[in-house]
DNA sequence: ACATCCTACTTGTCTATACAACTTGTGTCA
DNA sequence: TGACACAAGTTGTATAGACAAGTAGGATGT
């Protein structure tokens, strides 16, 4: 163990790790009060509070005032699932990235679209549909309608050259996010984009980013299903 | 704003967010210094300092020691993709839960499985087959291989009662996971397990649990695609 | 021009103490 | 028996001070 240069708190979090990882203490147990820890590491109390709180955070342990610590009953995975850029995957991949455009207007947005957006029906938005593709393989989808509040100057990009969610990311600051995964089989139009059949299982995300208390965009994205996968992973 | 009780170190970190969330700060902007800070706050330098650690463990700013800290590049976003149990979520819902046991044996691993787990080919390991259902309907297949030392009672389990995951997660903590999500078409007999159509799309998830440094448990869960989706949120 | 040293500033860690807020069990009183 | 008060133990927050370690820029000397 690197226990050589390890600042205190460090060593109080890896030996409740330890104990945990090992099974020693399963869930629900009691991890040892902070005066304990206190005395048994010979450190202030302050260094031992922040090795308790911090594993708190990272959801190890729960804490409750009054009561005690005790070894989380779930370990939480927080696998990154990062809003990423398309384009900077592909590349990161050493591959080839080419962007083709569908579509890429200013409509009057239906119903179900503004009220995504949060805008009055018939309100005027932006709508762009391009296919990405990864060494001239499709392998992405994308319908995007994007608020103009959000992201005025949307249309003056040029997406053959920077994607949606690159001119996003840094024109609307990404406050909030929510999405769902679901598995679909394409429409007609998607399936010939994809070069895919129709009866190819395809993986769907649609997602509606929030940008200073405003909508700033709701995406749905269409992954071939043979050729594409969300992969993860976690660490506790 | 909840200012009235809110902690010291909180209001610190709110209003570094709202800078960032509103845009004034972009992405490499320096933060103001905990000195800077403090006397603006009128507070102490270690309450400072756990504000900003705080935002630099949630990835809103990156701090260099010796120069400063400023906001982050890429926004991360870490959605609690957790391991959950499906039986509480279904009873969280309110609803009725109930499990069909297909198989529940042990038998040698085929040559992939037996290398998925990092075992010999030919090992004798357990596998399970159940169906989830909620109110009656089926939304899960579970296709799982548990490795013997990780689990060695896994098959006492009644697992009309306590579901693999449960019992899992108490028996051998977690320490590492990895998953892949794929869109695909069900087998014949997930389809009839399911009661669903051999065409429609499913979601399916690959699921691979590290417990002590051994690989426990490897598991493929089918999702009918018309009654599931993976649902999200992150907040930065 | 270049390398070096030095200084001011920054973050990283740690201490000893203090008070507040909450939980739990025990004992007391009606 | 039940309601209540209290005390001990726990976590939550905050302070003022200290030293270590890293960075960046300016001054100095060659």
């Amino acid at each position: 163990m690197t226990t050589r240069t390890m600042p205190a708190y460090s060593k109080v979090k890896a030996f409740i790790q330890q104990h945990i990882s090992r099974g020693e203490w399963p869930p629900g147990h009691p991890v040892p009060s902070e005066s304990t820890l206190m005395q048994r590491f010979a450190i202030s109390r302050m260094t031992v509070n922040r090795a308790l709180r911090e594993l708190a955070a990272e959801g190890m342990v729960t804490r409750v005032q009054g009561s005690g610590t005790f070894v989380a009953e779930l370990h939480r995975i927080s696998s990154n699932l990062t809003i990423r850029d398309i384009k900077e995957d592909v590349i990161e991949r050493g591959h080839l990235y080419m962007a083709r455009v569908v579509l890429a207007r200013r409509e009057k947005a239906r119903k179900q679209i503004a009220s995504s957006l949060g805008l009055g029906s018939g309100t005027s938005v932006f709508h762009t549909i391009l296919v990405h593709h990864e060494n001239g393989v499709p392998i992405q989808y994308e319908d995007r309608f994007v608020n103009p509040a959000a992201a005025p100057r949307y249309l003056d990009t040029d997406f053959t050259q920077t994607t949606p969610t690159h001119h996003l990311l840094a024109e609307a600051p990404l406050t909030e996010a929510s999405y769902a995964i679901e598995a679909c089989l394409p429409s007609i139009e998607q399936a010939t984009l994809l070069h895919i059949d129709v009866s190819e299982a395809c993986l769907s995300m649609t997602r509606r980013t929030v940008s200073r208390n405003v909508v700033a965009s709701v995406v749905t994205l269409v992954y071939p299903g043979s050729r594409y996968s969300f992969l993860g992973a976690f660490q506790a």
